[in-house]
DNA sequence: TCTTTGTTCAACCAATCGGTTGACAATCGC
DNA sequence: GCGATTGTCAACCGATTGGTTGAACAAAGA
């Protein structure tokens, strides 16, 4: 029942794994697979990750061929940088 | 099990009600009981969310008579908010 | 002392989390 | 077409979460 904006933020950012894939993407475009490759986990794993990123709205992807590549988007971020903001 | 700093202060930020005590802390001291008035739920509802807010640095506490005084701290903060800024 | 107030604790509950496996679909290279 | 690659989905698991109640406790006030 998580409907509100910065809850989900806050909790995609509360996982040192996705923060780690966040931290990757900031360098650059990434396909699932690359996105979960450093963390000895399964496939499925990772997808799960970053389905919890797109879905606070963190990344947004784009089909290219089999893969997925995953982009940045910092919007959320910015909000929960404003709000963190107001102290 | 969760041993980072960062994923503490960023689990306690993402509940609505723990945000909106934070937020009612940042306007003076407030003891448990007035931090978990707002928000209907149990005294020992509100004493758990203050017992997270406290074990991930964000508020300290202090007795005063039978009633503990509750003051944010914002160093945490500025970590979580630091990891932000880096992009 | 007895009662009230403020708070924590222990036990419990349903829901969610992070992770797995196995089956499946789509796409690429041969 | 065949097989390997890339990824998703559904089902399951154990641990944790957010919440409840009820008992206990400590301090203040009558």
């Amino acid at each position: 029942m998580v409907d509100n904006r910065l809850d989900t933020t806050f909790h995609a950012l509360s996982d040192p794994t996705r923060r780690g894939m966040l931290a990757s993407l900031a360098l650059g475009d990434k396909s699932v697979g690359e996105l979960g490759e450093p963390f000895a986990m399964s496939f499925a794993g990772a997808s799960k990750h970053v389905k919890v990123l797109e879905g606070a709205g963190l990344i947004e992807r784009r089909k290219s061929g089999r893969k997925q590549i995953c982009r940045l988007k910092a919007a959320p971020l910015k909000e929960a940088d404003d709000w963190l903001r107001q102290w």
